[in-house]
RNA sequence: GGAGAGGUGGCAGAGUGGUCGAUUGCGACGGUCUUGAAAACCGCUGAACCGAAAGGUUCCGGGGGUUCGAAUCCCUCCCUCUCCGCCA
């Protein structure tokens, strides 16, 4: 959530960036300028009390010593009306932080200014493209049928087994998998970050920590038992790893990659887009995280970008980098840049990468900070990105690669594979 | 699943009703010494909120209670650890 201080000292350029957003901001911000006037005045009121009360509590301690029993008992009747007050002050002061709080969770994140107007995905803009689109004969097939055809990915199965949305990949389908996977982790520890595995389960805290909480709780699947979540994507776990820590500054920036696998619900979501692998409710992805300063974040945006297209590139995907336009952009991001790749048979572009820099909008609910030298505590920025989401990059290859003599493998995944084609 | 122990500052670990935000050690930081480093010695070292500042308030797992006063007593919830059982 944005901060208090920005709030109140830029409130009038906080209402005309959230405008970007869609968010009418101005009566929401009103109250919150109004709740926060009413908080710093009940908390002075109860610091004094307080303190008045704690001088008094002190002096009947020393009468008490010096056997002064009359004077004692004349103090401690001075103290009922005191904790009396206190009472109340203190019942405003929750009342008044409680609605507070509630009113800055609804409030989304400021867009960058370099993020585009617009109202959906057909304003986003596009900045840059890379690859060739191949042609394919016409007689081409989806990726659905390729993985019948060739045995790799079973869909049936997986309703079998546990319902829609759960693929049991086989043979060389699985071994794509894995090699994909290595494939990604060994790239992201070339390019600096530190490979961590997170636990796939999560606490409501956590959740809370990222944003998933409240509002999101309907896309995660949640044990019942013991309270807890299956992750959504790996972003929360690992972005916890620094939920209430205060970092030194030379720790920083922090990088960290992390596969797991990733269940989402995808409440709502039906229709022809959800076909094979296009969106599934388990899904296999390598996420990069980073946490650093301020002055940095940008910086840092740009070089997970550069880093992201370096694996479509040598995955030899035809690729797009989108800038997500205000009314595109997520709740809780300042600046996104979506990466899609062109699936050839489909003709469809498909997300298969998200790149955010989320500022201190996260950094504030997590509490991660950082110290330098003689200087208070400050927030970090926190980014974090796909590098990559497995199942429509799998889709992507299968169907731009597919050839007679079968699915080619790109030279860089060969290594990882084991083999050349998928026949 | 059964039994027990415990949650205090970055870590370790004292403190069982009053001047304790908290002894001490380690670590970190600054300095002296040194060509440099180590060692030694000296100093310093939690966070949040209110306030222009001075200063004030809060925080010893969370919540509630007793008391003029709680890290310390009571209730409750949560969590962690150890042993036994079961098991990858």
């Amino acid at each position: 959530m944005l901060t208090l201080k920005v709030i109140t000292e830029n409130t009038d350029d906080v209402i005309r960036r959230l405008a970007k957003k869609h968010f009418d901001g101005k009566e929401i911000i009103g109250k919150v300028l109004d709740l926060d006037k009413k908080r710093r005045n009940t908390q002075a009121s109860l610091d004094a009390s307080l303190a008045e009360l704690n001088v008094l509590s002190k002096s009947i301690g020393s009468l008490m010593k010096d056997g002064k029993k009359a004077e004692a008992e004349e103090a401690k009747a001075k103290t009922v009306q005191l904790k009396e007050n206190n009472k109340t002050f203190e019942n405003d002061m929750r009342d008044a932080e409680t609605e507070l709080q509630n009113l800055l969770v609804l409030i989304p994140n400021l867009p960058a200014e370099i993020v585009p107007e617009g109202n959906g995905a057909d304003d986003n803009l596009t900045v840059k493209t890379g690859g060739a689109v191949p042609e394919l004969s016409a007689d081409a097939l989806p990726h659905w049928e390729l993985a019948k055809r060739y045995d790799i990915i079973d869909f049936e199965l997986g309703v079998k087994i546990t319902g829609a949305g759960f693929p049991v990949y086989k043979g060389k389908g699985a071994r794509l998998q894995r090699a994909l996977i290595s494939f990604f982790l060994d790239n992201a520890r070339e390019a600096g970050y530190l490979e961590v595995q997170p636990p796939y389960v999560v606490n409501t805290a956590s959740g809370y920590g990222t944003g998933q909480l409240p509002d999101k709780e309907g896309q995660m699947y949640h044990c019942n038992e013991d309270d807890l979540y299956l992750i959504p994507t790996a972003e929360v776990p690992v972005t916890n790893i620094y939920r209430d820590v205060i970092l030194n500054e030379s720790e920083l920036p922090i990088k960290n990659a992390a596969y797991s696998a990733c269940f989402r619900r995808e409440a709502g979501s039906y229709g022809k887009d959800v076909r094979g692998l296009n969106r599934l409710h388990q899904f296999d992805k390598v996420e990069i995280v980073r946490i650093d300063k301020p002055e940095h974040s940008y910086e840092s945006l740009q070089e997970m970008v550069d880093y992201v297209q370096s694996l479509v590139d040598k995955l030899e995907l035809p690729w797009r980098i989108l800038r997500l336009c205000g009314g595109d952009i997520s709740f809780t991001s300042a600046l996104t840049y979506d990466f899609e790749v062109f699936s050839a048979a489909q003709k469809r572009w498909l997300e298969v990468s998200s790149v955010s820099n989320f500022e201190s909008y996260q950094a504030n609910r997590l509490k991660c900070r950082y110290k330098s030298a003689d200087k208070k505590p400050q927030l970090c920025h926190t980014l974090n990105g796909s590098a990559l989401a497995l199942p429509r990059i799998v889709a992507a290859l299968l169907e731009n690669n597919q050839t007679p003599k079968g699915i080619r493998i790109p030279k860089a995944l060969v290594p990882y594979t084991g083999f050349e084609y998928i026949d």
